[in-house]
DNA sequence: CTACAGTCTACAGCGACTGTAGGAACAAGC
DNA sequence: GCTTGTTCCTACAGTCGCTGTAGACTGTAG
C-alpha cells in the first residue's frame, strides 16, 4: 500500500492542506507517518478520516460533536441512539437559527422597502436604526451569526 | 447634564460593560470624558451611538457596516442609496446562509428519519457521513456558521 | 469601618481555521 | 549537475466580535 503526501489528501479528502494539519494539531486526526526528511506520509485510513470530518463539517457539525461521532465510529457495536441524539441536537440548532435568520430577513425587508430615497437626515432605514423597537430578539438571545 | 458611568450607560444601552470598552477600543464609542479617578464618564450622546450600534448589530450588520452607516449618519446631508446598499448587500447575505440552513435542515432531517436504532455499525445516519454525496454544497462553498 | 459591588488596565481565549515568514526538500526540464 | 518552481516543514500571528481573567483601585450602603 503506497503512502500518500499531505498534498496528495488534501487533493483526495478535499480538505486544504493548512486544515488537515490543524486537524492533526487538535488531536482529530493523529499523527502520521513521517518520510526521512520528515514530509508527513498518509495511507488511504487518513483518507476515510478526513472524509468523515469534511462531510460532517459540511452539514454543519461544532467541531466537538465531530469529535463524539468520531469516536461513536470507532466502537461499531455500541448503540446508534448516541449518533441520532447529536444529529437532533444538532438539527434543532439549525433550526433555531433558521428562525431567527427569517426573522432578520423580514425586518432588514420592511425596511429596505421603506426607504424612499433622498437624503439621510430622512432615511427611513437610519430611523429604524435609532428607533428599533425590539421585535426581533431580546437582549439575552441577540442573533448569533 | 448629568453624566453616567459605565455600568448605567451599560444598562442604558442593553450592552455589557466589557463590550463597551471594546467598542471605545476599536474607535467605534469615541473616548469619553473621565471623573477624577479616571471613571469614565458617558452624557446622552453616548446611549444614541450606543443604541445605534446595538441595533445595528441585532439586525446582524457586520462591524464594518455598522461603521460605515455610523460614518453615513454623521453626514445627514448625504445621498441616502449608499444606507440601502448595505442594508440590501446585507440582506442578500441573509438569505444566502437562509438558504444554506434550508438545505442543511432538508439532509440532516432525512438522515435522522433514515436511522432506525440499533448499533452503529449499520447506523444510517454513519453511513451517511461516510459516503456523504455531494447533494448540499460544493468544495468551494462550504457552508459558513 | 467593613463589606461588597463597580471600575480600571492589560492581556489571554473562544472556534475553526487562514495567512505569513523563512527555510528545506522534491520533481521536472535543460 | 543545475535551475526553477512547487510542495513541504515549523511556528506563530491574524481573523471576528467579543468574553473572561488577574490584580488593583474606587465608590457606596449598612
Amino acid at each position: 500500500m503506497k503512502q500518500m503526501t499531505i498534498g496528495q489528501l488534501s487533493k483526495a479528502g478535499g480538505v486544504k492542506v493548512t486544515t488537515i494539519r490543524y486537524y492533526e494539531s487538535i488531536g482529530l486526526m493523529g499523527k502520521p507517518d513521517r518520510s526521512e526528511s520528515g514530509q508527513r506520509l498518509y495511507g488511504n485510513n487518513a483518507v476515510h478520516r478526513l472524509s468523515f470530518i469534511r462531510h460532517a463539517r459540511d452539514l454543519g457539525f461544532p467541531m466537538d460533536a465531530v469529535r463524539q461521532l468520531m469516536t461513536l465510529q470507532t466502537e461499531p457495536g455500541s448503540d446508534c441512539s448516541a449518533v441520532d441524539t447529536i444529529a437532533r441536537e444538532h438539527l434543532n440548532d439549525v433550526r433555531k437559527r433558521l428562525s431567527q435568520l427569517e426573522a432578520l430577513e423580514t425586518e432588514l425587508k420592511r425596511m429596505i422597502s421603506s426607504c424612499e430615497g433622498g437624503e439621510v437626515g430622512e432615511c427611513r432605514i437610519m430611523a429604524a436604526l435609532n428607533d428599533h423597537i425590539d421585535c426581533i430578539t431580546e437582549h439575552h438571545e441577540r442573533v448569533n451569526l
